[in-house]
Formats: structure tokens, C-alpha cells, sequence
DNA sequence: AAAAAGCACGAAAACGGTTTCGTGTTGATA
DNA sequence: TATCAACACGAAACCGTTTTCGTGCTTTTT
């Protein structure tokens, strides 16, 4: 019943040969004569020998397997983050291992450890809510330190010295913000995250050039905070209810969601009374009526470019290559959320 | 700069004993005398040293490793089970390596291919629609005659010998329709895909009994099937005005969403003029507007099943315990687009 | 005919661990 | 004092490959 996998050894017992011989006979070497590689390699055929990954791997000191780690995967932009990546790798012929540290600095550097030992050639991540708010970014430098390439995506550091991709936050809270302006708003909403997100920081900073650009200041009364897992709605509620913005721009997209329902509660229509932008253009944004209009991240591209970025250097890894940070524009994706 | 990884062999050579004897030092052995064993594990702690994974699933021929193959990643549902899945494995530290068969049968040979040379300890799959539709499972008889355990979830087939988790896909279609009928709704359209998915099969099914037992029969007119991806709305639309249903069956979540959407254009309030049910508890369902009355199929509970399932066969290959089939019990979360 | 080349293959080390089975040195026992 | 455990450690095999470096044998060259 159970077909035991197959060796060299075996190959060369049957064939009364060396396993050195077989070794090279598959890998159809000019040392071996035409007829004992066309025997080895029928039999081989035959019995559909494939040799063992894992003794390869400890041979050449190559696993093929990338490492990923991601704060979480029942999450839209993730998710077209790690099928990009996999796209890419399994094209080059590389394993992706999917880690969670489910926003936790604890288990992002429990699952960096676990796989630092040998599992992976290299690391492509995005940093925990945990470890952008301690700022503990130790594990990441042990890591690197000890020559195992990382690229970073997204919820980057310049902490650490690694290569990167990532969007151009700031400017596509810019020109989500300038498009707003331009079609005549004046009081607009900012629902963001707390501040310890990089990601939401540059965003932040994106809505208020536009402002300043346009000749408005920054009105704090106009941002509301929130913490980005268990939204409370009625927070929302208060907050829109009490400003009665004309448009909304939110870092990501369910804030968005949220803020276009309160808005339609109150009897007001999207986009006519209020305009509403939102960041990561995700199912949700899609199909939420009206649809959404969105700060596009490419997150298929950025996985790919990722992807690639560490490709090249667990393959030349002789190459002292420049950390190399890749910035993507973000494109904004224009839906029935605001005037057209 | 690089800190080198250091090994048995380094430890050995600067302590100036031999590698046996600082492996079973790190390993507290009873062999070793208090003070020698003291020496070497405060060195080794000093210079940080973590056994190299891969020499360990070489010399005990497990790697610790879940392989899992889904059919794509950017969907809520998987996106659960993966949750579940990694649960569980780290906990019992397992680390997971994800592959996407992106709905073809090529790519899900290959993945197994990939994986099934010493990579991993055994599988955890849910079955391309590629795979699906061909009915070719030799790769997956393969792999279980090699011996690899293998867990199937979703998209199962009685065609292969192995342990299984999937929720009762004809019960939850049953309760819906039941629901439904309950509540006077006698116009009860059905949106599918295809037939060569088993799970669309078996909610078609239950959609039929629970007509069948209220008295109705099937009225192939008030079903639709659609290609599972590129959905064309217009197709729903032509179907849904045709028919003017009282009520939606969705297979899906997305098929769903769509029928609300026609159905809303078209000036028909849900769920007063329209009821809808779909399949697959998502963020869509959650979010849209009315939100969407779904059945539950708690991915994240089937992810943490089948990877108990399989850890435990990893563990105790000897055992030869009949294979399990695991149903699940859908849940019908009610939401607004039906009467409550 | 002797030396040089070329051919076809095998032995062995190496990757980094684990584990079995010695073995030399003690101290206790008869 | 000869014998024997107990103790503390090392040698070596092993997991499944790859790869370097021989090494016999045949063939060519002079």
C-alpha cells in the first residue's frame, strides 16, 4: 500500500552503482556514459523518483521557501499583497510560508524566530499595529543582521536598513483631498487611526498640504481618531453629527463604510450633501451603494515587486546592491461617491 | 557585521568537547555532568544558538511544516480558514506554507508536487474549480499513498480516502429556503454556479427539499446559473426581471449582493417586496445595504478542525484510525434583507 | 613499448543535527 | 588487589543530497 518515497541510495542499490553515480546520472552529467544515465534515469522515471527538498535544502543552504508575515489575512489588502507575492515566487519556483501576528509585537517576533532558523530564504513583511506602537524593532534587526533578506511593504520603519515598498500615502491623501476642494468642499472630515500607524501618519499629513496648499488650515475639530479594531459607530455618529461635514476622506475603507452609513442615516445623500473618499479599494468600497470612490494601493503589484526584491538578493547575495526603497503612486478610483 | 549562525560544531570546537556532547548538553541529558552542561548552555545562550530547523527535519523526517492549497486567497471565506488553520498550527508549532491553485488543476498538481518532496508533514486543501470540473484526482491519491496525511475542507470528494470538515451545505440551503417559505414567500429564485461544484450541488439540493416538503416543486425557471467568476450583472438582471421572484437564494455571497442590487435599481424595496439570503458570512454580507441575511459557514472554526485533524494524524502515524468526516452546523445569521 | 590522456565511475566529505554504542576513568565492592 | 558499576564523554552512523577528488582501465600518442 504505502509507496515509500525513493532515494539515491535506493536507485543505487537496485542498480548496483554508486550514488554518486546516480546523483550525476540525473542531473545528466557528461561524466557518466550514454547507457548508465539512460538506465538510471528510465529507472528513476519509472519509480518517479523526486529528490528530497529538505536535504537539498540543508546542502546548499536554500530553502526556496520565503518567509511572510502580515499582521492579518481576513483582510482585503493583505490578501492581494501575499497573492502577488505568491504569484511571483511560485513563478520563480519559491514557497511562500504565511505567518500571522495577528497585530501582535509578541507573536510577530515568535514567528520571526520560529522561521529565522533555517525555514526561509527570506522575509517580506509588514509590521504589526504592536510593533509600530512600541517601536521595538530589534527582532527585525537581528534578523537582518545576521544576513537573512527582508523586505519591508507597506507598515515600514526607517528603523531598519532593508528594502522596501510601499505607496505614496501622502500624496494619495493629497490628491483625494485636492479633488474634494476642487469640487467645492470646504468642511471635510478626516477619520484616521491612531497615531502610532506610519502608514496613517503620511496620510494625514497628505489631507492637511491640501488644505495648506489650497489656503485652509488645519481644523483639528474636523479629525476624529479611532482605534482601528472594534469601531464603534455611534463615535462616528457623534462626531459627524456634530461638525456636519460636506465630505470625508478616510485613511482606510471601512471607516469610509461606516461614515457613508451615518451619513445616509441622517437623510443626507452621497454624494450630493457629502463626498465621501476612502483609502484601500477593497470589495467593500465595490459594492457599497453607492460605490466608494478610493485611494487605489496596488496591492497585487506591490507583493510582485516585493517579491522580486527579495528574489534578487537571496540570489546574489554576494551583491552589496543599495537598500533600494520602491514607492508606488497611488491611483485614485472614481466612483458614485463623489461628483463626477 | 554578519553575525553568523552558530552551530553544534562551533560550540564544540571553542569549548573543546565534541558535538555529541553539547548536543545532549542543550538537551539537558541526564549523560552529561552539572558542571560541563552548565558551560555549554551558558555559552550557547550567550551566542544566542538555535538548532537549525532544517537539519532536524532531515534527520527526523518531519519538517513541522502544514502545507495549504486553496484555490485563492482574496476571499473571505479562505481567508478564514486560514485564520483557523494557522491557529491552531502555531500553537502546536506548526508553521503553514500557503499555495494558490487559483481555481486551476495545473497549478494545484504543481503546488502538491512542490510541497508533497519533504517540504511539509501533510496537506490541508480545499479543491480547485479546475479540479472540480475534471474530476481528476490522481494527484491527491498520490500524495495519500505516499503516506503524507491529508485533510480535505469545502470543496471535498468522495473519491478520495481521507479525513474531511465541510458544514452541511444542504441543511443551511434548507433553512434558508424553510426561512423563507415561513415567512410566505412562494417565488423563491436560486442563484448558483455551475453544477461541477459539489457545494453548489448540495445547496441547490437543499433548496429543493425544503420546496419539495413544503409542497412545492422545483421550478427550473426560477433557477440561474452563473459562471463563478467574471459575473455578468446583467445576466442576473435580464433573469430577475424575467421571473419577478419574491425572494433570492444566493449560493454565495457575491451572487447575492448582485441580486439585492437588481432588485433595488429596479425600485423594489428588500426586504419588504424582495427577501435575500446568501451563502458565506463576509464582510459584503455585513456591510451592504439592507445587510444581507447569510448562512455562516464558521471558516475559521473548520480551519482550526482540520488542522487538529491533521496534526493528529502527523503525530501518531502508527494509529491507523478510520478517516473522519467532520459536517459542520451551518448558522443562519439573520440580518435586514429579510422580514424578521 | 612506454608514457600520457581520457573515460567512467566510486569514495568520501560536507550540510547540521540526533542517537546508539562504545570506552577510559573513577570509586565502590568482594 | 582484582572486579565491576557508574559516570562522563566521544566516535560514528544516519537523514538524502551534492561535489570534489581520486583511481583503475582503456585508448591514444610518440
Amino acid at each position: 500500500m504505502l509507496k515509500q518515497k525513493i532515494t539515491l541510495k535506493h536507485i543505487a542499490r537496485e542498480l548496483d552503482v554508486s550514488i554518486s553515480t546516480v546523483s550525476k546520472a540525473l542531473k545528466n552529467s557528461e561524466e557518466i556514459s550514454r547507457d548508465t544515465k539512460e538506465k538510471i534515469q528510465a529507472f528513476a522515471k519509472l519509480y518517479n523518483y523526486k529528490p528530497n527538498n529538505i536535504a537539498i535544502s540543508l546542502k546548499n543552504k536554500r530553502t526556496k521557501n520565503i518567509g511572510v508575515i502580515i499582521p492579518d489575512i481576513v483582510h482585503h489588502f493583505f490578501t492581494t499583497v501575499v497573492r502577488g507575492i505568491e504569484n511571483y515566487a511560485n513563478a520563480k519556483g519559491y514557497n511562500v510560508i504565511v505567518c500571522l501576528s495577528d497585530e501582535s509585537f509578541d507573536k510577530e517576533v515568535i514567528n520571526m524566530e520560529m522561521l529565522a532558523n533555517g525555514s526561509i530564504d527570506g522575509f517580506i513583511m509588514s509590521l504589526s499595529a504592536g510593533t509600530e506602537k512600541k517601536k521595538d524593532f530589534n527582532h527585525l534587526k537581528e534578523v537582518t543582521e545576521q544576513g537573512i533578506p527582508m523586505v519591508l511593504f507597506d507598515r515600514v520603519t526607517d528603523q531598519i536598513n532593508c528594502d522596501k515598498v510601499l505607496i505614496d500615502d501622502m500624496q494619495g491623501a493629497y490628491t483625494a483631498t485636492k479633488k474634494l476642494l476642487d469640487q467645492g468642499r470646504r468642511k471635510i472630515a478626516l477619520l484616521t487611526t491612531e497615531d502610532f500607524f506610519s502608514v496613517s501618519r503620511n496620510r494625514n499629513k497628505g489631507y492637511e498640504k491640501a488644505l495648506k496648499d489650497f489656503g485652509l488650515g488645519l481644523n483639528e475639530d474636523l479629525v476624529l481618531r479611532l482605534p482601528f479594531m472594534d469601531i464603534d459607530e455611534n463615535k462616528i455618529s457623534e462626531f459627524l453629527n456634530g461638525i456636519a461635514p460636506d465630505a470625508i476622506l478616510s485613511v482606510n475603507e471601512i471607516f469610509g463604510i461606516y461614515g457613508m452609513r451615518v451619513v445616509q442615516r441622517k437623510g443626507l445623500r452621497v454624494p450630493e450633501d457629502v463626498s465621501i473618499i476612502g483609502f484601500t479599494d477593497g470589495l467593500l468600497a465595490k459594492h457599497a451603494n453607492p460605490s466608494l470612490t478610493s485611494v487605489a494601493q496596488h496591492g497585487e503589484r506591490m507583493g510582485e515587486i516585493a517579491a522580486n526584491m527579495l528574489i534578487e538578493r537571496v540570489e546574489n547575495e554576494n551583491d552589496e546592491v543599495a537598500y533600494r526603497t520602491k514607492i508606488l503612486e497611488p491611483t485614485l478610483i472614481e466612483r458614485d461617491s463623489t461628483i463626477n
